[in-house]
RNA sequence: GGCCGCGUGGCGCAACUGAAUAGCGCAUCAGAUUUCGGCUCUGAGGGUUGCAGGUUUGAAUCCUGCCGCGGUCACCA
């Protein structure tokens, strides 16, 4: 039984001997550093239940849990506030009682399973910094969730069909003298997306001509040439011409190539992929049931909507007049066809920007009065944008910045600064750049990740990103400098690592503070999951991290005579760094074992 | 305009979901290594948590009203 349990459990007995009284819950929470503890019992909330001077209570309550609690070692009572000391030996019997401290805190994987949607890109453009913070969340918190002990789907919906796919076709149709990725030496992604601009080139120049003939602006686009042929072209498409699809396919294949490039560079993956050219007709039959069971209903046009005015939105509209589907239609239809496909999937997590918090709001509601039991479990895993100091991000004003260019920046920054410090001459030239990376996307990952999903982060490109301080690679290095001093164990004595028994050893207050933290590790993943929110993992690594550098100032390892305390603290190190790589394995960031 | 989100030292972020003197990093200043990697550590200065009320023993956190920033209000996706 966890020490908080106990404690809960023993002061409401202790309330109910000396006052008469039944307590409800009892509210712990960790001490503060400026006092001595390491969990403070909450006096006020008692009062409630029974009058009485705080200060009593709690030295009542106190002398209780050091006759009865073993693990109770002393106590002090500030105004309302418990503090309990607990005894060094609770501490490494817990520090014993970890088998494995690189798996230490996950829990095995249960039955049911959730869904995770990120990245979701369109195919005519590359991916861009937006995606980089979708796809870092929709990554952790695949991860976290794992483990938190859910089965996790990564999926992505990609959308590859409508008049914007058509518009990259007809350019290069038009202009692209049979290029391809191989012929260009360019990326899949980036040869497709530059006869995306390409077209809307043309297009615009068109729009000139045609007012220069005096039409309206309104008209000019309209009446395009270029836009009738990729409306035309799109026609074809649904209507399954032979040339269109082939055409279709072969550059959504090279774009596909590009996008796996990139997300193997960034570290992510998935497990299935939807492709909107096979979902986009989804849906329809749903809203046909649903119109029968009277949670839709119809217009005199024809027209089928849902009234959601009782829940304070408006009325949503689900099928055109002409029975054609909406993007609503189709996330329905999506829903429900990927429970069909993975029947133990019990939730889904989609990670969408915040824009489209109201869609996500009325997709949910939608699908609960459709009467799925899954649809209580899910969660927009919403994000704000990500602006630069020249304000949004827009591709046609090129004021985009690329992922893989960003990606690259951040691998040369790190070279620089590891050239500099020359700590890895004898790395060979592949060790060497394997290593930048890690260090690049693990800068710009935590930078990502640290921060709330919700709040807009304003990215600046010239400043990049910090490497000391709260960074990435300031706990990377952490990670690093544990190995070495490991290493170095080891070569003295190759058995230090392994089971240890310390029984009646005082600890070092650096110690403790560092077996606290560790203590909280597990917790601290289930409220992770909870919350969705890579930050809590981040923040706690941090935490711990900043703990260790402290200890490492203050505290000899190796350089210690006593034995004893020598194999405790490799062992202890040894923990903080497996914790740590864990850690950061649920923010998809490696550690390097020399930097 | 309606609805949603955000607002915390100069800058970037925390605060375990209502508790103690609101923490941390960057930047600034002052220190530390006969020691295991100085991308480290210790300390100092810097705050009326956007503003005004309210609830509570206790509010950055909950309620109301303003102010500012962003998003969203399509038979687009």
């Amino acid at each position: 039984m966890a020490i908080q349990q106990i404690l809960v459990s023993q002061i409401k007995t202790a309330v109910n001997e000396i006052y008469g009284a039944t307590l409800e819950n009892v509210e712990l929470q960790p001490t503060r550093k400026d006092f001595e503890g390491d969990i403070t019992a909450v006096i006020f909330p008692m009062l409630r239940v029974f009058k009485g001077n705080p200060v009593q209570i709690g030295q009542s309550i106190g002398e209780y849990l050091v006759k009865n609690v073993s693990e109770v070692e002393k106590f002090n009572v500030v105004q309302g506030f418990l503090n309990i000391v607990l005894s060094d030996s609770y501490y490494i019997d817990f520090f014993n009682s970890v088998e494995d401290f690189s798996t230490y805190g996950h829990i095995s994987q249960g039955k049911e399973a959730v869904m995770v949607e990120y990245s979701s890109p369109n195919t005519n453009k590359p991916l861009h910094l937006g995606h980089v913070r979708n796809v870092l969340l929709g990554y952790s918190v695949s991860e976290i969730e794992k483990a938190a002990g859910k089965k996790v789907y990564k999926t992505q919906i990609i959308n590859d069909r409508g008049i914007h796919i058509c518009k990259s076709m007809l350019a290069w149709e038009r202009f692209g003298n049979g290029e391809t990725p191989e012929s260009t030496n360019l990326k899949g992604d980036k040869l497709v997306g530059n006869y995306y601009v390409r077209f809307d080139q043309e297009y615009k120049k068109e729009i000139e001509e045609l007012k220069q003939q005096g039409k309206t602006e309104e008209e000019a686009k309209a009446e395009a040439p270029i836009l009738k042929e990729a409306q035309e072209m799109l026609r074809k498409w649904e209507a399954g011409d032979e040339e269109t699809i082939a055409l279709w396919k072969k550059m959504n294949g090279w774009v596909y190539d590009g996008f796996e490039k990139s997300y193997k560079t960034i570290g992510v993956d998935f497990d299935t992929y939807y492709y909107e050219s096979d979902t986009y007709l989804l849906g329809k039959d749903i809203i046909e049931e649903g119109l029968k069971n009277g949670v839709f209903f119809k217009k005199e046009d024809g027209s089928v909507w849902c009234d959601l005015t009782p829940e304070g939105l408006d009325e949503k509209l689900v099928l055109r007049s002409d029975g054609t589907a909406v993007y609503m239609t189709q996330d329905i239809g999506t829903a429900v066809q990927r429970v069909k496909d993975y029947p133990d999937v019990g939730g889904m997590i989609y990670t969408v920007g915040n824009e489209q918090d109201y869609h996500f709001k009325v997709l949910f509601l939608i699908l609960k009065k459709l009467g799925y039991s899954w649809a209580e479990n899910l969660f927009h895993l919403s994000y704000g944008m990500v602006d630069l100091p020249s304000g949004k991000m827009k591709s046609r004003e090129g004021t985009v910045v690329d992922a893989d260019d960003l990606m690259a920046e951040m691998t040369d920054t790190a070279r620089k600064i590891s050239e500099e410090l020359g700590k890895i001459d004898d790395f060979s030239e592949e060790e060497k750049e394997e290593l930048y990376r890690i260090i690049g996307l693990g800068a710009l990952k935590y930078y990502i990740l640290k921060v709330d999903p919700k709040k807009r982060i304003l990215f600046n490109p010239e400043e990049s990103v910090d490497f000391q301080g709260n960074t990435g690679p300031f706990i990377q290095y952490t990670y690093a400098r544990i190995q070495s001093i490991l290493r170095k164990a080891k070569e003295s004595s190759p058995e230090i690592l392994g089971k240890i028994e310390m029984s009646g050893v005082k600890l070092h207050e650096k110690e403790k503070e560092l077996l606290k933290i560790l203590q909280q590790y597990p917790e601290t993943i289930q409220l992770a999951a909870e919350n969705h929110s890579p930050a809590i993992i981040a923040n706690y690594t941090y935490d711990l991290v900043k703990e260790f550098n402290s200890f490492y100032q203050s505290v000899p390892i190796l350089a210690t005579d006593n034995q004893t305390e020598k194999v405790f603290r490799v062992n202890l190190s040894n923990a903080v760094s497996e914790v740590i790589k864990s850690a950061f394995a649920l923010l998809g960031i490696q550690v390097p074992i020399r930097m």
